[in-house]
DNA sequence: GCACAATATTGAACGGTGTTCAATAAGTCG
DNA sequence: CGACTTATTGAACACCGTTCAATATTGTGC
């Protein structure tokens, strides 16, 4: 499977090695056959990245902690999430590399395993239902993961090795924390 | 001057379209020219990058408001900060695209640049300072600043347009209402 | 003004990229 | 076997970053 060759390059080389040429050649073929398969390299790396999210999901999923406390949960969650990134960097770069074309959108089916990682932030802070509503914790799992993203992202690109050293860990603790005990009013 | 000339291209067609031979041939010169004053495109990215770190910084200072009121000044930054995403969001991709090449480490000039940005929360966060030591504050100014960041991400990006759509600015709000609440005991 | 040195600039070259497509090879069926 | 369909190629096009010998330009000392 070329998907499969593609990973391997990615991990290897990084998403700037990534190419079709490469890619093809990998699984014994010429870069013009990949593209009766797909639409050209971005198409390519869209189902990269789809897979990337099955495997986050899986990852997540196998990693997250049953109990009824929703910041035990979140920061299980949480500590999966960035050791998903810290050890699978390049797919995970890859995953937010990708932006769309101007006009463009994600197609469903990406969106569709997008809300399935979402989820489980979702499920995580469902303990808290009694106080809120549905949509509140729709909507807090989203700033909370979107949150988590974020020090991921500065973290793992170098952006925050600055003084005032915290582990990327330590910030989601102080993250979640924080917020929790404001959500829980 | 060629950083000029490359922020122009930036803007009109992202930062896929930026080569060295777009800039160089845009300030009338050819592409070995530019490798007499850069190292080559990452210096050159760089050097822009910087520049945008200072525009990022201009922009948040003008718009900051004054008050001792940390959750009116940290809104304020926040809702600045998205604007400026989306007003200039090539640019301000092209800040968190750059990743740093294994091994290199951002220069002192880029780190500095970026904790007079981050310093602005810290600033914000200040009015809070008897409760919390100023290791705190300025940890929770970074997990704050990585949230907000993480929030804008995830939106620009689109990887979050699903059912619940808050707006950019409405999840900054929640995440700093609670967070602040948590913080502030 | 002129010769010489220093500097600035070029343009071709190398190896790479995404993408397209006529031409060819392989497989299938009557 | 021939006809038809499918799979695959390899060359071509227009780019890309980068290097570097060759050339043009400028500046300096006489």
């Amino acid at each position: 499977m070329a998907l499969a060759a593609a990973e391997t390059i990615l991990t290897e080389e990084g998403y700037r090695g990534l190419s079709t040429r490469k890619v093809a050649s990998a699984i014994g073929y010429t870069a013009g056959t990949l593209y009766l398969v797909f639409d050209g390299l971005e198409d390519l790396t869209l189902q990269v990245n789809g897979r990337t999210l099955d495997a986050l999901y899986e990852w997540l999923r196998a990693r997250r902690t049953d109990s009824n406390d929703a910041r035990n949960s979140l920061l299980a969650l949480a500590d999966a999430y960035i050791a998903f990134a810290e050890i699978e960097t390049p797919r995970w770069n890859l995953l937010f590399e990708f932006v769309v074309e101007q006009g463009n959108e994600l197609p469903d089916w990406y969106l569709m395993k997008l809300s399935k990682v979402f989820g489980l932030a979702e499920t995580a802070l469902k303990p808290l239902a009694d106080h809120r509503s549905e949509l509140e914790i729709q909507q807090a799992a989203r700033v909370l993961w979107a949150s988590v993203h974020g020090i991921c992202t500065l973290k793992i690109r170098h952006r925050m090795d600055l003084a005032g050293g915290q582990s990327t860990g330590q910030m989601a603790r102080m993250l979640v924390d924080n917020f929790l005990k404001g959500f829980q009013e």
